[in-house]
DNA sequence: CCCCCTCTGTGATAATAGTCACTGCCAGGT
DNA sequence: ACCTGGCAGTGACTATTATCACAGAGGGGG
């Protein structure tokens, strides 16, 4: 691999010490990701240990007939924790994980990662916060499903989406919807009161952020 | 401790490595837990891992007004996936577990679970393996909240509830409405409409099961 | 045996969310 | 400039779930 590219992981896995660094330029490879792209499939078998180095994925959920909702976001410097998990045995994956944006993935084949468990303390930490982290995001979209309603869960995920893309939110509705596993009409009217407040602007295929707080 | 409480731990954990036993008998403390108490609340640092030797636990999340949903159940040979992930750092728990029934918890130091990670291959895969069914489980419950109607998120719920503790459901609607957080009136009239199909009867307290399949 | 408390059943009504039908609108392609 | 397809707005209606009000049933303690 080349010098731009270890810099680069440096940047963002800098909490990584210098051996593991060095195994990870030596045997893992790195994957251009197309935007729309799906980076992993429900009942795929997972082979590789998934870091993600630039752009964005969204992990969600898919039920038989088609119907989905977002878990989480993965940003830089985050690790797909079901294919953690996964390691050990050939395992299946319980989710699907798609580019929002162009992505580069850093791919780990799974028996160096769960190596690299006993072999590098770093390692080890990163997987295990990496684990609570995705599990404490996942149990916030639990309460925001178990305990609100779609009004509040609309504007959880607004406030979601400007944390990891910014106050511009380029989205249509019927985007919004199927991630929230609701029906476009519904939120183009919760969006509507939403602007009444003054808290967004619509407009054609894009959200315009001013102040989810206020509301 | 007493060789009996070996062998029981033995029968729960035929997984463990004959040196793992032997450090977990020398430093982990077993408590008594009593039906209804709870194990672990929201907010609480953690500084034990909890295995669960008998008995049963229930693992639910629990928001600001009090309302609360069921995630999973443990049962004896399982491990609370939570306070293996807080080991690392003292973290707060994310959920509340408590008591269904009488029960026995064994409660490992957190600093030594971290080293037996890297000590011992079994326990090792072990953590790994409660990790992944734990979250397994907890999309499962996902999946039936934001996908199924509260028809089916009860069947889903009672079948469960099968699995852990048998044919005889001794709850009451109101505990049933609690778990699964909507109300007492709604659970009555699907549970009724179960019985109307013959896949239930309904008793005071108590709800005998026949057969879920059939719905 | 009776009292009382909890559990259960039920109708009426309200609130939330989903569906249907249709309208106008904007943007890109030709 | 015009067509066309996807996007957004809206009213009417339905379905599901929650809430309220109340009545009866059952069981344990005194």
């Amino acid at each position: 691999m080349e010098i731009q590219q270890r810099e680069d992981i440096l940047k963002k896995f800098p909490q990584f010490e210098q051996p593991l660094l060095d195994d990870i330029l030596a045997h893992s490879t790195i994957r251009q990701v197309e935007e729309g792209e799906e980076v992993m499939r429900t009942g795929q078998y997972i082979r590789s240990t998934v870091l993600l180095l630039s752009g964005l994925l969204k992990v969600y959920r898919e039920d038989d007939e088609g119907n989905e909702f977002l878990m989480y976001y993965l940003e830089p410097g985050n690790a797909c924790a079901m294919s953690m998990m996964c390691t050990a045995r050939d395992e299946q994956s319980q989710i699907m994980a798609k580019a929002v944006t162009e992505a580069e993935v850093i791919l780990i084949p799974s028996h160096l990662s769960e190596q690299w468990l006993a072999k590098y303390k770093s390692w080890h930490n990163f997987v295990i916060a990496s684990y609570r982290q995705r599990f404490e995001e996942l149990l916030q979209t639990l309460d925001s499903i178990a305990f609100k309603g779609l009004d509040e869960r609309l504007l959880f995920y607004l406030k979601r989406h400007v944390k990891v893309s910014g106050k511009e939110i380029r989205l249509s509705h019927q985007q919004i919807a199927l991630e929230l596993n609701s029906s476009r009409e519904v939120i183009s009217r919760l969006l509507k009161k939403l602007e009444q407040t003054g808290a967004i602007a619509l407009h054609r295929n894009y959200i315009e952020v001013h102040d989810l707080e206020v509301v």
